[in-house]
DNA sequence: CTCTAAAATGACTAACAGTCAAAATATAAA
DNA sequence: TTTATATTTTGACTGTTAGTCATTTTAGAG
């Protein structure tokens, strides 16, 4: 009992100086680049030493990769409860919600969308998001197959269709939100939005 | 006549050196990542002097989204040339093939997709290809475009229609040939095809 | 209060980026 | 050819940075 509240307390102590230096290296990352911030740059706004930056981190492009993870799963995690609140019923206007509701947040906070970028992916999702995981939450992939299995839909591999309706979502929406082209994101969505349904018909 | 000549030698000088340095560039960062390349190391190999380097480019960086578009380019611009030998006529098929073969390519070069990495994409492509691009080739769009026209295909949009399929193609393949996930490519193709033909019914 | 182990420190070294005065080379003029 | 001028290349130099590690600090157990 008292081994565990002790290994508990480090963990959380552990955790708080990690998010530290996450949340510090965000907010430079997104100011002035990764590649125009030194580690000295974190540790010195993050209250740190520097040899404790090294103790977390094996160096400043490790820690851009657990960020980027981080803040995907916020993404995902925070479009998932948003739609636990609302009733829809139909299973292809859920899927949609949930891009709708990413895009929405990554227009209000285009720093975000140019950090994270194209690396907002299935991939980054699907591989590296248990590594920060700690609790049993409903993942992205977890609640598409549960909806899925619900719904009276058959697709031929709905893994595959959730990959491809990720993967061309975020890949389209970056250069769209953040340059207008090829079209501003509000004019580019019921382009997207139809070919999402389209792949949602089996 | 000689200012012409002159000015011509001179920007061939130019071009080759500038060559030299994205090629040798291109060997270090596919071998050891740019992060790990320093300027000392490529102007080594290169046989210049580290002042030249930055004669030419701001930084490795500026040097690294020189190289994605030429690399990016030679890809489609291959692809093209192939498919004007073969005797297609149907337009899906054409676009397809375009496809197909810049596949088949990258499974062959793995440290090329590596590299040009989620970075090949419609973006990268429609906005930096004009930097170098000196003659005038046909481009991917273009292309598309005059073959759109001759079809009997109608569609909403043919330019997003087009940057649709670049991105859908582009973000999909990546995790299949670098990881095979979530299916090894060669098992992912017919369904990519299948989307790609879908989105071409307008 | 003391002991032990884990965590944090920051001075240090080697490597690096980017600069710039000087040298080398190419072109034009005489 | 020779000389003058303009352009390109050079690499030694300076300040900055990454990553290390012997030492110090902190936290928990007895």
């Amino acid at each position: 009992m008292i081994g565990i509240k002790k290994s508990k307390k480090i963990i959380d102590k552990k955790e708080l100086k990690t998010n530290k230096l996450l949340e510090t290296s965000f907010k430079l990352f997104t100011k002035k680049g990764i590649n125009n911030t030194s580690v000295d740059d974190i540790t010195k706004e993050a209250g740190v030493a520097k040899g404790t930056f090294y103790l977390y981190f094996k160096d400043k492009y490790d820690l851009q990769d657990y960020l980027i993870v981080k803040k995907s799963k916020q993404l995902f995690d925070d479009a998932i409860k948003s739609l636990k609140k609302e009733s829809i019923t139909d299973f292809k206007e859920k899927v949609i919600y949930i891009i709708d509701y990413i895009i929405n947040k990554l227009v209000k906070n285009k720093l975000l969308i140019k950090f994270i970028s194209r690396n907002l992916s299935w991939g980054v999702y699907h591989d590296k998001v248990n590594l920060i995981t700690s609790d049993n939450e409903l993942g992205l992939h977890k609640l598409f197959i549960e909806e899925y299995t619900n719904s009276n839909i058959k697709l031929q591999n709905p893994d595959i269709t959730l990959y491809m309706i990720i993967e061309l979502s975020s890949s389209t929406i970056y250069s769209c939100i953040t340059n207008n082209k090829p079209l501003p994101i509000n004019e580019f969505k019921p382009y997207l939005y139809k070919e999402i349904e389209r792949m949602l018909e089996g």
